[in-house]
DNA sequence: CAAAACTGTTTACCTGCTTAACAATATACG
DNA sequence: CGTATATTGTTAAGCAGGTAAACAGTTTTG
């Protein structure tokens, strides 16, 4: 308390201070998202997979014949929303919706080679992307980031 | 490739590995994002101000007179954008546009003595809520977080 | 004093979700 | 067995929170 006092005082005179706003972490985590999520399109350019499609694609090739709805799941989405996106994947023929044998409510998402493909050329960029971005943090620091975004996730239960 | 293939191969059987995605800084970053903002508005209820309102307002409360332009380019949206949360803050008489003496195409917008009120009781409840679900964090932990989400942010050079 | 710039605003649009409903199918259990 | 319940994928409507482009009114600049 007492050290912050002091150094919103010094503050006072060199720096702006700009409200409580920069106390609270959820404002922070929101500006620093969106500056991510821009520099992540910059990155991607206009035909690049969205970063939500990118993620959807991860699974799949992480996880052949999964279904849409374990996915949905696994996204933190409901199931009616991850149908547009499995629409576009399938329309770049970068997975395919196959039948499942002893259930026919399920269909299988299968990546397709190009989709293996288009997914390890977007991984490389976003990696890319994210040590241009992140060039000012060491690696721990890094490290010590994902750590405490994981921890905060996790007080959201949602999982399987 | 070699290590990761044998990783996978264990946690196969074991654990649980998701995909890359979980070792990208933006897709953590959302999904934390996402769980703070689900619990903010849990926190809030119906009635509460958005993310996006209260932070209008408490930059209004702390800077007086500001300008819609310059409240935009502090909050980094356009100056279209922020309309609409200024009129709502106004037809809940949380604020006022005046006119400027001196210059006819600016409007200072002024907190109302209510606007102060609501802005300290939602400024209360959201550290409340952020108390309550960065319990696991300790105040170092907190600490971290804040300057690298600050250190990100900066890399999107907007600010005035 | 004309050209350029800035302010607030409207309008149309976009992304990325949610909720509610639905048909088809599968499972549970009297 | 057969009926009730649950699950899957899907559509449709809607909402939140933005952007981009255009505009009139008003400064500011060269």
């Amino acid at each position: 308390m007492a050290p912050r006092a002091a150094a919103k005082q010094v503050e006072a005179e060199t720096t702006h201070v700009v409200s409580d706003l920069e106390t609270l972490i959820g404002y922070n985590m929101k500006r620093a998202y969106v500056a991510i999520q821009k520099d992540y399109r910059a990155a991607l350019g206009e035909g690049g997979l969205s970063p939500r499609t990118f993620s959807a694609l991860s699974l799949v090739v992480a996880h052949p014949n999964i279904s849409q709805s374990s996915l949905a799941r696994m996204l933190g989405i409901e199931r009616s929303g991850l149908v547009a996106i499995i629409d576009e994947l399938e329309r770049r023929h970068f997975l395919t919706r196959s039948d499942v044998p002893g259930d026919r409510r399920v269909q299988a998402l299968v990546a397709t080679p190009a989709g293996h493909d288009a997914y390890q050329d977007t991984l490389a960029t976003v990696q890319a992307h994210e040590d241009r971005l992140l060039a000012g943090l060491t690696a721990s620091e890094k490290e010590t980031l994902m750590q405490l975004l994981v921890k905060i996730r996790s007080t959201d239960k949602e999982s399987t």
